[in-house]
DNA sequence: GGAGGTACACTGGTCTGACCAGTAACCCAG
DNA sequence: CTGGGTTACTGGTCAGACCAGTGTACCTCC
């Protein structure tokens, strides 16, 4: 015989639980507002310090937004990837994560996302990414910001292709961990105009390996940039790590 | 000239802020204690309930945690994945992510898992991996719990020898989500017996890989065990998704 | 009648103070 | 030296209060 071991649940626990569950099953969407902390207290028969214990908790998880002064009361956010960000953030803190494990996610991301978008590309991707680079060598004559712009239109169009959101969010979360872990280290910056080139070359590079259904093409060439610029970052011998991610495949 | 936008900054996110500091700067180590609420209370110079939101905030990262009655205070936790684990499943629920973006990503990580598990093993780890094995095949005998378990010490023995736990992680999660997704079909179970052979047999590949450190081997095996498990739950026409992962890298 | 400003009713953020059930350490009896 | 009960404190919850801020409905003035 067995028994089940007891859980003292708190109530703010089943407070959260319960507008959790009305979220993920859609009868709340996103837009929509929660009744106010006092209203929440009367339907869920608990005090208003527990009401807003399960808020906090809901707006940690970035699942709702409260604004003081609102008469329209909590509202509901669409599921975004900034929760995700933020706990693998925490661990690259805690020092659990090393920019060398870091690098090697991306690697394994990026390079995934660019093999998909090249195999499962319609003509349509097609346009848009022939139509962002274009912007991005229009964008290298007008000056940095331009260019920048161009150059993120042009990964949301490899992200578009690769039709899985999850993958693509995930490689962006990953971006900002690893940008924020080197952000001191990397202010020297160079000159923008020589590495604008150099982006704008391995640009040409994967549009063309995409335009090619070259799926492996297209990932080796996006892992190997990734290596090339920020490899200069990781301790020389973790390096190792993620060299068996560039061998041929 | 340019003016910052204005962010009014709640107390208890400033409470948050500091003990968040103190964690990772490493002032407050993994199991040390925090003074109790009344005590930081004073400390802060702010009102019981913004301490407690704090601690509900810092709860939901997983990173302190609070019992009833005990005298020591509010506990410090060690950096864990959990709460990466619970914001992953929050997205991937919220973004209703269809069986075949997950199947895919999860491909993508098991299948890189493997490769550099094969391409960066020590003896050590081929040690465990075989020890792992030996188990599985007495358990086999033994029965399906016994088998299970040893399933799960080879899987982690594999996931060690990536030495990247993000990587680790992460695939497990997606797995845990898949899972649910598709347990309301899973349940007919066919025999168990047949199963544990394949199994068996799909695991002595895939060691055989890892000990050739044979990367390629060793991650287009895990994509296809996958494919050739889950593919059947996917809908027709989506199953071309999955299969650029399949060719031949 | 429309545009503008204003008052109001309500919001969330915070504080105080209170009670309860639970824990761990301490102390004392054996 | 051990065991069991006492106790001082813990976190969980509630009630009630105040404040600064918001959106809206209304009201005024042109």
């Amino acid at each position: 015989m067995k028994f089940e071991p007891v859980a003292t649940v708190r109530a703010y626990e089943r407070v959260v639980e319960q507008i959790e569950e009305a979220v993920f099953s859609g009868r709340l969407k996103p837009g929509q507002r929660l009744p106010s902390e006092r209203e929440l207290m009367v339907q869920f028969g608990v005090g208003r310090s527990t009401v807003r214990e399960a808020l906090r908790v809901l707006q940690a998880a970035e699942m709702v937004r409260s604004r003081p002064g609102d008469p329209r009361g909590p509202e509901i956010l669409a599921a975004s990837p900034a929760a995700l960000h933020r706990s693998m953030h925490r661990l690259a803190k805690a020092d659990h994560l090393g920019l060398a494990e870091l690098l090697q996610f991306r690697m394994v991301l990026d390079g995934s996302a660019h093999l998909l978008a090249a195999r499962l590309r319609t003509e349509d991707h097609l346009a848009t990414l022939i139509a962002a680079l274009a912007a991005m060598q229009e964008g290298a004559e007008l000056g940095y910001a331009e260019f920048s712009r161009a150059d993120v239109a042009f990964h949301e169009a490899i992200a578009k292709a690769t039709g899985n959101p999850l993958l693509v969010t995930s490689g962006e979360v990953v971006h900002g961990v690893v940008l924020e872990l080197i952000e001191d280290k990397l202010e020297k910056a160079a000159d923008r105009t020589s590495l604008m080139r150099a982006w704008l070359a391995h640009h040409e590079d994967v549009l063309r390996a995409i335009h090619d259904a070259d799926g492996q093409g297209a990932s080796r060439l996006a892992k190997q940039a990734l290596y090339d610029n920020y490899a200069e970052y990781v301790p020389a011998e973790q390096r190792r790590l993620l060299e068996p991610l560039l061998e041929r495949t």
